[in-house]
DNA sequence: TCTGGGGTCCTAGGACCC
DNA sequence: TCTGGGGTCCTAGGACCC
């Protein structure tokens, strides 16, 4: 078990997203924690989102505690305050605004508003500020883009920002090779989608307390998974093209077989259900002990039903 | 940091067909 | 029988983000 979050207390303590309970209790023994409770959040964010619609620029939702904002706008110093009282007067939150000229500035721009502030980056201030962090500060670049970056020398923006992207090539691939310096010297996307996404997938797993050694119990646990799943992806009106099945073993090692729905998509949930199981069966050794069971549906783009359009 | 749950996108390689 | 190229579908796996 793990934090899924942390107040700013907390984190003075070192904990925060991903700290384990225990270490997070070790850390922080004042903590309150408390359980999650999605349906709050979804409501508080709809209240956010509808707050920030009123103001005349577009609104791309970006999960349940971020929003993009996009206009092209005079005074966008006046447009983050007008933006922040209006959240706070109408929902009672505190929220961080971060403006630049695309979308990965303003994001690296929020970290700097954060708490609950203002700040501004644009091609001026982003040399001043990022050059001599890691590259890990790049929205966009991990742990594991970071290493790589590493084992070539660079290690800092300016480093990245500097760097020929044929060196990368071979390490990268042709995009990333072009992507990353572009990204190092503040590019970033413009675009802001104001439809709601199309879900291209939907998934459950869990991590069991003790791990799993009986067959017939992880098929019994994974086909309940499935049918949760099922039943979720139904009640969406969506058709599943593909069955994911994840097992997770008492090593950490994590193994992820996919099979595609024979016939085309469906909207059936024992098959999905079967499908889970046969993947299950067909393409995981089961002579270890599992830690963690997960099924995702991969969703066909187009809705199903009949041409109608139920899904306003 | 002994390591949750829910997502997205990209790449590489094999199979198969023309 | 061997050879080559291109296209498409499929799976595995890597990486990142909240």
């Amino acid at each position: 078990m793990v934090a899924a979050g942390a107040s700013y207390e907390a984190r003075a303590f070192g904990v925060r997203s991903g700290t384990p309970l225990r270490a997070a209790a070790r850390r922080c023994p004042d903590a309150v924690f408390l359980p999650t409770d999605p349906a709050a959040y979804a409501a508080a964010s709809d209240r956010v989102m509808a707050t920030l619609r009123r103001f005349p620029v577009l609104v791309e939702v970006w999960g349940w505690d971020e929003a993009f904002i996009g206009g092209d706008i005079d005074d966008p110093h006046a447009l983050a305050t007008g933006m922040r009282a209006a959240v706070a007067t109408e929902t009672g939150l505190s929220c961080s605004i971060g403006i630049g000229h695309n979308k990965h500035q303003a994001k690296i721009a929020a970290r700097y508003a954060k708490p609950g502030g203002i700040f501004q980056l644009t091609a001026g201030n982003w040399t001043e500020l990022m050059a001599d962090q890691p590259v890990g500060a790049l929205w966009g670049v991990g742990p594991r883009t970071g290493r790589k970056l590493a084992e070539l020398g660079l290690s800092t923006v300016a480093d990245l920002a500097a760097a020929d992207p044929a060196a990368l090539v071979d390490r990268f691939g042709e995009r990333m090779a072009a992507w990353l310096p572009a990204l190092a010297r503040g590019a970033g996307d413009t675009g802001i989608a104001t439809e709601p996404r199309m879900a291209r997938s939907r998934s459950r797993e869990v991590t069991f307390p003790e791990d799993l050694s009986d067959r017939t119990e992880i098929a019994q646990r994974l086909a309940a998974l499935a049918r949760e799943l099922g039943r979720d992806v139904v009640d969406a009106g969506r058709r599943v093209t593909r069955v994911a099945v994840k097992v997770r073993y008492r090593s950490f090692f994590t193994q992820i077989r996919i099979r595609t729905i024979h016939g085309g998509p469906t909207t059936d949930p024992a098959e999905i259900e079967r499908t889970a199981l046969t993947v299950l069966a067909e393409k995981f050794d089961l002579d270890r002990p599992v830690r963690l069971l997960g099924v995702r549906a991969d969703l066909a783009l187009e809705p199903c039903g009949t041409g109608g359009s139920d899904l306003g």
